[in-house]
DNA sequence: AATTAGCACTCTAGATGATAGAGTGCTAAT
DNA sequence: ATTAGCACTCTATCATCTAGAGTGCTAATT
């Protein structure tokens, strides 16, 4: 017989235990145990661990005569020690990359296929958080006539974003004259974090001495109504539905909490917007996350960056029964494959002949 | 007694029952009419009268014991010729005109604003299609050099529709040239329909004479690139959530093929865009959609436009017990607010003479 | 001929109980 | 330390029952 120590059997079992509920989404009995895993003791020896294992917190019971169910706890011990990470299959490997190429350039392109790539992929819900405009740089900054009394500003992020804005201005400007100021505005524009700009450009406006004060009045004017958003980044969102084909929500009250969360992104936003900070991909089990309504789901998350900076977040919401090593796998390569994106040099470009 | 005819005396039933159905969400039976109406008839001729519309098909029975409730052609009735309609609170009017004040010029977040709004006066789904490409058309198109190889080109569409798309490019162009290659596509420009760019604007610089080989072919580039986009009006929507919480949607597999088609938003793009055709506010009541999932659904829908050309559509999606009187007021209204924003005078808008 | 009272009938929703099966926890034996 | 054995608990399911709601029909009334 194999010599187990009794701590290393605990674990065998609490992983088994784990992997069987969430392939099957049924509580876990000592006998199944057994038959499944050909182990070679007795369903009371079993049994005995497992009443072990639910007085350390790992497992519960949801009535006396049932088999056992992950807690948290429990879960986060198997993510955390037990799990063996799996790795995407080639196919899957060249299906998402396959769908990238076709997304060159265009950020917010890429974030929303990439929303829709983990939503499919998973089966669960899929998201993208834009980097927030505090961490964002400014790249260019583009004014457009619209109107005698309209101006579109385009601003260009360091990170790829493309925003635009329509302002109202009062006097009348000519093409020239904005010309000028667009050249004026882009000199001192690098490097501004997005939500800086309000109060910076006058700072290093100062440092120029322009002469017309229509200027810097219609600057003053722009600065005003395109930057005064201080919106957090944008949530990119697919699959919620998903959500409902989930044996796990069951319960109509339970599922109607968690779209209202999701439909107002909001929170969310909020959430994830914290996990920016922590570099690499995280899990949030049930009760861990700071938002009641999502108690019965696990978070799966990952940041992306370009260079050293991390700019946003990403990854796929799902039930607390969810199969982690696959998915942390998955919103771990589309982490990398998003950084790829990003620090791409952007002076390539090569032409393949055999077109199709 | 009072003389009232019998066709008369259907119909005031008929209506009877629906409203209260829609307003309690049960069956209706005859004592209940006989009470909250004191009609001076006796409940078994009021059950009279339900047979008969019931053979001619308004009503049914969900069980031989039970009250009345309408079908799809009793709704249908009952919205084209028993109901009143309701007008709007002037709180509730004050409130959206409020709300719309700050939105102004900014196509694209007036018309979020609008979808949430539908959805939060609603309590149902609200949305908001946007100008497909067939039907606006082209006002501006701003070219910006980002990096060597790249360009940003932002259209800007009659409507205020702003899109944006980065292009590679092999050639390097240089500032001047950029705004040269501009200005030409910019006087070329005014009137194409978003979606005929491609075919059209070759047509009118064939009109000029360009000297520069380099520059039609960058142009070329350009236009391939930037307007290969032969995507349908986008779809804004929000409160997908308020769906979950109507007691009508108590079935748990129609409740997700609802959201199915919702989180696509394709299909309800394409059932919609074939209503733009249709001015004014219409309802599509259970199985008289197109689309098989929607059948437990109403629909209220509305289109708005800019002068004389229908653009776009809003609307909302509810259970068919809605109330149709209120939601088609709300629709209407927000409709006719949309038509105002967009036929706002703007200040330089040259007409081209008879074009068709 | 239209209306109505009266009544039998049907169906639902909710309560009750009975039963089989799954799985545990404990105890005593190995 | 492990295990066999067994009592116990809880669920899920099915059948049965009952009250209540509402109908549909028939025969009487106006």
């Amino acid at each position: 017989m194999s010599k187990i120590s009794l701590e290393e059997r605990k674990q065998k079992i609490l992983q088994i235990v784990i992997h069987h509920y969430i392939r099957s989404g049924k509580p876990v009995g000592s006998e199944t145990i057994i038959e499944k895993n050909k182990l070679e003791v007795s369903p009371a020896t079993v049994r005995n661990i497992l009443a072990v294992l639910e007085k350390e917190g790992y497992l519960t019971h949801p009535h006396t005569s049932s088999g056992r169910v992950p807690t948290d706890k429990g879960y986060r011990f198997y993510v955390d020690s037990l799990m063996q990470l799996q790795q995407l299959t080639q196919e899957e490997e060249q299906r998402i990359e396959k769908e990238y190429e076709s997304q060159r350039g265009a950020l917010d392109s890429v974030m929303q296929e990439t929303s829709k790539m983990l939503s499919m992929l998973s089966h669960y819900t899929g998201f993208v958080l834009t980097p927030s405009p505090a961490v964002d740089h400014l790249k260019r900054l583009e004014l457009v006539k619209l109107d005698r009394d309209r101006i579109l500003a385009v601003l260009v992020t360091d990170a790829g974003l493309i925003r635009h804005k329509i302002m109202e201005i009062e006097q009348d400007v000519n093409s020239s004259e904005l010309v000028s100021i667009n050249r004026l505005l882009n000199k001192n524009v690098y490097g501004i974090s997005v939500n800086d700009i309000g109060a910076e450009i006058f700072k290093r406006l100062q440092q120029e001495k322009i002469k017309q004060v229509k200027y810097i009045s219609i600057m003053e004017k722009l600065v005003q109504q395109a930057f005064a958003l201080d919106e957090e980044g944008e949530l990119y969102l697919e699959g919620a539905s998903n959500i409902l084909s989930q044996p796990d929500f069951a319960d109509y009250e339970k599922v109607r909490n968690i779209f209202k969360v999701i439909d107002e992104k909001k929170m969310l936003c909020e959430l994830l917007e914290e996990k920016v900070s922590h570099e690499g991909t995280k899990v949030i089990i049930g009760e861990e996350t700071p938002c009641k309504e999502l108690q019965e789901c696990s978070i799966v998350t990952s940041t992306y960056r370009a260079g050293d900076k991390t700019l946003g977040a990403l990854g796929i919401i799902g039930p607390k029964r969810m199969e982690y090593s696959k998915m942390i796998a998955l919103v771990d390569y589309f982490s990398k494959l998003i950084n790829k994106t990003l620090s791409r040099p952007t002076k390539e470009l090569k032409r393949e002949p055999g077109k199709k």
